[in-house]
DNA sequence: AGCACGCCGACT
DNA sequence: GTCGGCGTGCTC
């Protein structure tokens, strides 16, 4: 008998979605261990790989020849059983390859441990000591450096720090070590990406009665060593916050560790620091602007130095700790959960089965649930706790709709409201701030001539190209592609070209002209492209510096400026013309979020939404801040129309430069699931499409789109596999990209 | 994904 | 006569 193991290669391809097993050498049993990352030889060339099991066996036991790994690259492991079951479980449910689920759990990029060379004394202390007297008093230099290392034996400087701090020379240290009275030791360094940063101590709050009662809920949960989800809805400014973290003390208490997942765009230094402040070096970070170095450091306190509770977005549900007892999520209902490329999970599933698995609690908190948790929480698979008051019992803000066709039959031809213009001037003169919020950046979102109709698009996209005045160019917001703005029509060569719909850019510079005694400031992807941008426009706004604050979904995030008594939204229809099924949803998320962020100081708060379908349903709701009316009206549409949360969709989204080639793919796959679908006599499913993507074309990549609806997503799964199996035997055109994705968010 | 094997067109 | 096109198949 000898040792074998299971290795997951990492090629990410059908044909090698498999553990490959592997002899160990003699010389590496002691280091294998599930989770280790190794280099095996496969074919003719070297892979790296995970270990994902072990084995003993003898060589007759196999069919074939086994090979022998070559390297154990680690000393540590990446994974352990709980997040390998983990991994598995995703590659199952969102129809990933294993290798991928296994890349996205463990840290990318680089994973090597920084190492610096200390000097340090080649003896001990007390032999030091002795030989100190052979140094002749000449070389006094000398002498100074070797009574300083044997007075801080412990102190871990390079030779150049040692050389500053004693204010002589590298060379004289070097002389020293060749005489043998120092040595050079790698030590390992860690990188502290906070470590300029001083984080106020903050004291746990008095909660309010409705605050008690959920932390006294949450705790009660996680007393019960077993998982459960709770959805925690409180409404803009009811203190959620702090109801993380005060059971996220009592998780300590227990000496349970926990996640807190935030969406990237709320990772922001005043959201570290509301951790940090409260739970000091107990509390990692892992966000997306660290280096491959930092991230990884972060990830080995996590794994070895006594963190207990990691802030971070997406992916920082996969933090490697063994011990878990609480997963937060806050603003569980952001799309910025969902991963984009593969395994595209969900961070919401993906904690909820974690915490299955690991014994543990997750808390969704927001103030206006998916409807996929709203429903689970009547299903009975979560628990609802509600803190309906915001803190100080400060009232909900005003919220006025007005309907833009009416002011344009009234004669207003600007993109700001008779009343909007109003309470602007009412603001600049009290001296309180105003945010303008538009889902649109750049200046126009289209470029049309006025002669022949033509609207300027993207050549490798299939969507229009957006006018910048800034720097004055035509912008692709799908492939970046940019190109000069034309003073012809390309098609007809008429001169008559115009700017159509409002962008960010237009809006500033509309407020600037409307109000000319105000700063206004405008914050959107183009603006926070540098680092630090974001936080300098945001501090400046805190600070009052800025009167009118002009930006996208960046700044509906939970920012909590008291001087902002007016926010007014430009069109809150943008979103709801999507072909979407979830677009009521979004726009109403979206509008309370942006409502949440005035009244938060003593003053009250006013909201002025503009709209050209101001009777949508989604807008109404938002305007009486009736989430229940929403999800009540909402819920019936999509169980009418058999829509998530009463389904499920698996969209396949075929793609090629070749347009007539994707459809060709298109439809034989179709035939080939309808054909499935018949044979099952599956009536609870349905296939819809082919049929060209909403967007069409991106990056030159034409898109078609099928989708698999239905009740039964594990039945759903297996025919969407075998049946792109069954493509991959049939059609001779195997390098068309065919991409899947279960429990799409979107449409496009 | 790589990499080799394998069977048909234009060239040192 | 070969060099090389990329179709097909395999990797413990």
């Amino acid at each position: 008998m000898s040792k074998y193991v299971e290795v997951m290669v990492d090629v990410p391809v059908d044909q090698v979605d498999r553990p490959f097993t592997y002899k160990v050498p003699e010389r590496l049993e002691s280091q294998i261990k599930v989770g280790k990352k190794v280099v095996v030889p496969f074919g003719r060339q070297r892979v790296a790989g995970y270990i994902i099991g072990e084995l003993e066996a003898d060589e007759e036991d196999f069919k074939f020849a086994i090979k022998p790994i070559n390297k154990v690259l680690t000393e540590f492991t990446f994974f352990d059983e709980e997040l390998l079951e983990l991994a598995k479980w995703m590659s199952e449910y969102y129809q990933s390859y294993l290798i991928s689920s296994l890349k996205a759990i463990v840290p990318s990029g680089q994973t090597k441990i920084k190492t610096k060379q200390v000097v340090k004394l080649a003896q001990s202390v007390a032999e030091s000591e002795k030989l100190l007297e052979q140094i002749s008093d000449r070389a006094y230099k000398q002498q100074e450096v070797f009574s300083f290392l044997i007075d801080n034996p412990n102190c871990n400087l390079s030779n150049t720090e040692l050389a500053d701090r004693l204010e002589t020379t590298s060379g004289l240290i070097r002389t020293l070590i060749n005489k043998g009275y120092l040595q050079y030791i790698e030590k390992e360094v860690k990188r502290n990406p906070h470590s300029h940063h001083n984080f106020k101590a903050t004291q746990p709050l008095a909660p309010t009665s409705e605050q008690q009662v959920a932390i006294e809920e949450i705790s009660a949960a996680l007393e019960q060593q077993e998982s459960s989800t709770i959805l925690l809805k409180g409404v803009t400014g009811s203190g959620k916050t702090e109801v993380y973290l005060q059971v996220i003390a009592k998780a300590l208490e227990a000496g349970k560790d926990t996640i807190v997942l935030v969406p990237e765009i709320s990772l922001t230094p005043q959201t570290i620091a509301r951790f940090k402040g409260r739970f000091g070096d107990q509390v990692a970070v892992l966000h997306s602007q660290l280096s491959a170095g930092e991230r990884f450091d972060e990830w080995r306190r996590i794994k070895f130095a006594d963190v207990k509770i990691v802030v971070g977005a997406r992916s920082a549900v996969f933090a490697p700790f063994n011990n878990l007892g609480l997963i937060i999520i806050d603003e569980e209902h952001e799309t910025s959960y969902k991963q984009e490329d593969h395994p595209k999970y969900h961070a919401r599933e993906v904690a909820v089965k974690r915490a299955e698995l690991a014994g543990a609690v997750t808390v969704l908190g927001t103030a206006t649930p998916s409807l996929e948790a709203y429903h689970r929480t009547e299903t009975g698979e979560y628990k609802l706790v509600e803190l309906k008051k915001r803190i100080d019992d400060r009232p909900l803000p005003k919220v006025e709709l007005i309907d833009m066709r009416e002011e344009l039959k009234a004669g207003n031809k600007t993109m700001f409201s008779q009343l909007l213009q109003k309470e602007i001037i009412d603001r600049l003169e009290k001296g309180e701030q105003t945010m303008i919020f538009l889902n649109r950046r750049g200046f126009s979102t289209f470029v049309q001539c006025r002669e022949c109709g033509h609207v300027m698009k993207c050549n490798d996209c299939d969507v229009s190209l957006t006018y910048h005045a800034t720097p004055n160019i035509l912008q692709c917001h799908y492939c970046d592609h940019q190109e000069q703005v034309p003073n012809i029509c390309p098609n007809c060569e008429s001169i008559y070209i115009k700017y159509f719909g409002v962008g960010t850019q237009k809006v500033e510079e509309g407020l600037k002209e409307f109000f000319p005694e105000a700063k206004v400031a405008r914050m959107d992807v183009d603006t926070t492209r540098r680092k630090g941008e974001y936080e300098r426009i945001l501090s400046a706004f805190k600070a009052g510096k800025i009167d009118i604050l002009v930006g996208t979904q960046m700044i509906a995030k939970g920012h909590d400026f008291s001087n902002v008594t007016l926010v007014g939204v430009i069109t809150a229809d943008t979103a709801l013309n999507l072909p979407d099924f979830r677009a009521g949803e979004r726009t109403f998320q979206l509008l309370t979020q942006v409502a949440g962020r005035t009244g938060r100081g003593d003053k009250p708060g006013e909201v002025i939404i503009q709209s050209y379908t101001p009777e949508h349903y989604s807008i109404q709701f938002s305007k009486m801040h009736d989430y229940n009316g929403f999800y009540n009206f909402e819920i019936e549409t999509r169980k009418f129309a058999s829509y998530p949360p009463f389904t499920h969709i698996i969209s396949i989204v075929v793609s090629d430069e070749r347009e007539d080639k994707v459809i060709e793919v298109s439809n034989l796959l179709s035939d080939i699931i309808r054909e499935k679908l018949h044979k099952l006599d599956e009536e609870g499913i349905m296939l819809l499409g082919p049929v060209q993507a909403p967007l069409s074309k991106v990056r030159g990549q034409h898109r078609w789109q099928l989708l698999l609806k239905g009740g039964d997503l594990d039945t759903m799964r297996s025919i969407n596999q075998e049946s792109l199996m069954k493509l991959n035997e049939l059609s001779t055109l195997k390098t068309i990209k065919v991409s899947v994705d279960v429990d799409p968010l979107g449409m496009l």
